[in-house]
RNA sequence: GGGAGCAUAGCUCAGCUGGGAGAGCACCUGCCUUACAAGCAGGGGGUCACAGGUUCGAGCCCUGUUGUUCCCACCA
């Protein structure tokens, strides 16, 4: 029966076998049952373009955590897995692939592309789950989804269809962010600004039927190819006699018009701008308002079109270099200044975004953000911490139309389709057969896709079987707590809730708890290109899942960034190092008889002392994780199992444990029923050495997984204080002898002189073992003149070590201990002699101050005692 | 141009609704006390960025300043 453990916890040896065990015993797995309550969780959908970073494994830990505790208390827990699709950044990553190879997609087809995408997936989907797995997270893996899964398709068509009926997406000609490198559309919030240095260049046009010239000034001159007019401010004084004119376009020889339009700020620049709709998402505006022609000169890959005449075929760049060189021949370059401004780069790829029109799907936003906002506001939703709602806000207060079409081919194709015949449009959400119409069977699918996030946005729903009236739809949704990073905000989290509101009626979760980016040691973002980041799977080889966890759960404040290195992850090691060493000692000192984790029939005075600081442990870690404050919850598990449970009950348990008897076997009991206490509250945080240790002692059930979650009691504050009497005289023996540089092998006699005689009666043994005393007496008072002294509020402590002492230090020492106890005494009596405080502060730290002052006061008369007894 | 976070021990960070500052690492001293040297015992080290304010009382609340990081925004 008995079990041995190894010296030394190998993570290694115990992570996969258990993870295996938990599969099998199906405790990951949950089903509908109407009288539980429900606490559910969707996982961020990993992309499955790569492997599991450490970003990832912050999310996963988090949602496992609460997973794990919620499933422990009796809720009926769901997390659903899934991987996404992550349609622009999959494609980029296979036409990459197939560049090497040298075929383009082009080349295969469409059909070839997608059969290479969904090996791809299988591949690269399955490597994700097996990191998840790794982890110890917790999914139940039957219900595993994908983004582009049958049923996810499904519920994206119905979406679609269901928004075009309602007038919610449609599709027109729209100046949209175009990334030249992906070939694609992208939304808004695709693009990431970079500040660049550039120029501003002034140019001079000449004004039609004058000798003036009009100054403008642009950033972008090449962009001059698609000039429609020159805008200027319609109450600026200095041009309002132009207004109607026109000015010749250099290079391009063709007159446009000056315009007014209340868009040019009159302050900036030269209060002249050149107007080019097709390449400029304001300028299309203006266009729009003067009826502008829209001139495309560029092509997809950003080169100059036939629309450039002679410049046709340059890149963006090369053609700004020749029309500057040309604008400056012709002299209508004034001047160039250095200057610095944003510009749009693909979130994707990097590269300069160029605003381009053309013809896209789009959801109109304006209804759908107005609800998603009253639901958080009503806090129906709630951000942890809270700070996040005004970030949200901030977004859907002015919101602007999603631009949902990519040019791409991986993701779902959009269901409209297109009659070759009368050109008629049909949305549908079954493939259409012929044309409603003319009837026509020549109809053509639109061969975009939808932005991958369109997808996501369905995601705790979809994923349980909307739109199906599903059980599971019924009984999980809505979700309980979303785990995410602040940085998918807006992607993500905003998409979701007003998703959930239009189709469910409801938000789709209850809390949304936002975790920080993890940096490297040094602060820095991990990414590609720096090489500094850290592979979680190489930190579970070398530390253990369970170090990673506990590493990634501390010292982390909801919605704050971290820091992470290895210093921090051998810190968690050792940690779990103690736990396995505590159970090791625990085993070896197990009689056969004690076969379950239950508590003695009577307790000793240090009993009910661990027994108060667990119960309170309990109460303490339930309240934090109810609080989503999980790296507090973690760090008081650290604190108890460490100091608590192991560097002091241990320790105090060893005199019983030799003692033998019934006297020993309550001290197992003890020992057993606070371990088995401590791993269960543990075992979120660090799964899989709890479950091992757990097993390996008595325990009830199959499963740490599936026990219950520890319940608050009341403790025994009265004895939790005596016992403290006894510990505060431990200590500072200790810190005497440490001082004076006295070896624990070089035992000293120990003579208490107390009021509380009692409690130090039952304290004689743990001097003996934990402060080295050779005998321990007690009593009123001692006549030891020139023996080394202690002093506590409870207790004075002569150590007889005649040969060690130095009189005139000792005196010096007393005096010290002397005037720090005199000004702590100040101070309380100040703070008690207060009227204001006296009569403002709450009673109960009135009179915790009283307790403290009194405690002083009784120190120091034992500090005078001590230094009268010297003389 | 708006908004937010951060600033606490040498380093990395905790610090819940205001009641005299904590941890890990590092450092110093002494211990192989048979669960653990991935350990044990002890120790040093902080005008909680700065300046005001509210309060009996402020690391925590308010105002401002500085430094720093980030988000948003159409100034060509």
């Amino acid at each position: 029966m008995k079990k041995e453990l190894e010296k030394v916890y190998d993570p290694a040896r115990v992570e996969d076998k258990t993870y295996q065990f938990w599969e099998e015993g199906g405790y990951f797995h949950a089903e509908v049952e109407p009288d539980k309550t429900p606490y559910t969780i969707v996982i961020p959908p990993p992309n499955i373009t790569g492997k599991l970073h450490m970003g990832h494994a912050l999310d996963e830990t988090l949602q496992d955590i609460l997973i794990r505790w919620r499933r422990m208390q009796g809720y009926n827990a769901l997390w659903v897995p899934g991987t996404d699709h992550a349609s622009i950044a999959t494609e980029a990553k296979i036409v990459e692939a197939m560049r090497q190879e040298g075929i383009t997609k082009e080349e295969i087809g469409r059909e070839k592309f997608l059969e290479r995408a969904w090996k791809w997936k299988e591949t690269y989907g399955g490597h994700i789950v097996g990191q998840l797995k790794k982890l110890g997270s917790s999914c139940d893996w039957d219900r595993e989804r994908f983004t582009l899964d049958e049923g996810c398709s499904k519920a994206v068509r119905e979406v679609f269809a269901k928004l075009y009926e309602k007038g919610l997406i449609y599709r027109g000609e729209r100046i949209i962010n175009w990334c030249p490198h992906c070939l694609t559309s992208i939304s808004d919030i695709e693009i990431e600004y970079a500040e660049k240095d550039g120029f501003f260049w002034h140019l001079g046009y000449p004004i039609v039927g004058t000798d003036e010239v009009l100054e403008i000034a642009t950033t972008r001159p090449e962009t001059m190819l698609g000039d429609t007019a020159v805008a200027v401010h319609p109450d600026d004084k200095r041009y309002q006699h132009l207004i109607g004119k026109k000015v010749l376009l250099p290079l391009v020889n063709k007159e446009i018009p000056i315009v007014a339009d209340s868009y040019v700020e009159m302050d900036f620049g030269t209060g002249v701008v050149k107007i080019t709709p097709a390449h400029d998402p304001n300028d299309f505006e203006v266009g729009l308002r003067h009826n502008l022609p829209v001139i495309n000169v560029f092509t997809e890959d950003a080169h100059i079109n036939e629309n450039g005449g002679k410049y046709q075929g340059l890149t963006r760049e090369e053609c700004r270099k020749a029309i500057v060189k040309d604008l400056e021949a012709g002299g209508y370059l004034i001047k160039t200044e250095p200057y610095k401004h944003n510009v749009g780069t693909c979130y994707r790829c990097s590269t300069t975004v160029e605003p381009r029109v053309s013809k896209q799907w789009f959801v109109k936003m304006e209804p759908l953000a107005k609800p998603a906002i009253e639901a958080v506001r009503s806090h129906k939703t709630k951000f942890v911490p809270d700070r996040f709602e005004k970030i949200y806000f901030h977004w859907m207060e002015n919101i602007k139309d999603w631009c949902i079409s990519r040019q791409l081919w991986w993701g779902h194709q959009i269901p409209a389709w297109y009659c070759q015949d009368c050109g008629e449009m049909v949305v549908a959400r079954e493939n259409p057969t012929e044309c409603p119409k003319c009837h026509s069977k020549n109809l053509v699918q639109d061969p975009d896709t939808l932005d991958t996030w369109f997808s996501s946005a369905l995601w705790p729903f979809s994923t349980l079987g909307w739109p199906d009236k599903t059980p599971e739809l019924q009984h999980f949704y809505p979700t309980s707590t979303l785990v995410t990073g602040y940085d998918i905000i807006f992607f993500w989290v905003a998409r979701m809730i007003f998703s959930g509101l239009e189709h469910m009626g409801e938000p789709p979760f209850e809390t949304v708890l936002i975790h920080g980016l993890v940096r490297d040691a040094q602060g820095r973002k991990m990414s590609k290109s720096l090489g500094n980041g850290i592979d979680p799977l190489e930190i579970i080889r070398d530390y253990g899942a369970d170090a990673l966890r506990f590493t990634l759960a501390t010292g982390n404040s909801p919605g704050n960034d971290m820091r992470f290195s290895t210093e921090k992850v051998n810190a968690s090691r050792n940690f779990a190092n103690k736990l396995w060493n505590a159970a090791r000692f625990i085993l070896m000192n197990l009689s056969d008889e004690i076969q379950t984790p239950d508590l003695p029939e009577k307790f000793t005075l240090e009993d009910k002392w661990m027994l108060t600081k667990y119960y309170s442990l309990v109460g303490e870690v339930t309240e934090n994780l109810e609080k989503f404050e999980l790296g507090l919850a973690v760090q008081k598990l650290y604190d108890f199992i460490w100091d608590v449970f192991c560097d002091w009950y241990i320790e105090l348990c060893k005199t019983r444990l030799q003692t033998g008897g019934e006297t020993a076997l309550d001290a197992q009991r003890m020992l057993v029923y606070v371990m088995n206490g401590a791993l269960r509250l543990l075992h979120p945080f660090m799964p899989f050495i709890t479950e091992e240790i757990w097993q390996a002692l008595p325990h009830e059930g199959e499963s740490i997984m599936v026990a219950p979650w520890p319940q608050k009691k009341e403790g025994y504050p009265q004895e939790e204080a005596a016992f403290e009497k006894i510990m505060a005289v431990i200590k500072g023996i200790r810190n005497r002898r440490a001082e004076m540089n006295v070896p624990p092998s070089k035992k000293a006699g120990i003579f208490i002189a107390t009021a509380y005689q009692d409690v130090f009666q039952q304290g004689t043994p743990f001097l003996t073992r934990l402060a080295y005393a050779s005998h321990v007496e007690i009593g009123q008072e001692f006549d030891l003149k020139g023996a080394v002294q202690v002093v506590t509020d409870a207790a004075r402590v002569f150590i007889p070590m005649d040969e060690l002492i130095d009189k005139e230090k000792e005196l010096a020492r007393l005096a010290k201990e002397k005037a720090v106890c005199e000004k702590e005494i100040q101070g309380l009596t100040g703070k008690l002699s207060n009227q204001g405080f006296v009569s403002k502060a709450p009673a109960h730290v009135v009179e915790a101050e009283r307790a403290k002052l009194e405690k002083q006061k009784e120190r120091l008369t034992k500090i005078q005692e001590s230094i009268a007894a010297f003389q």
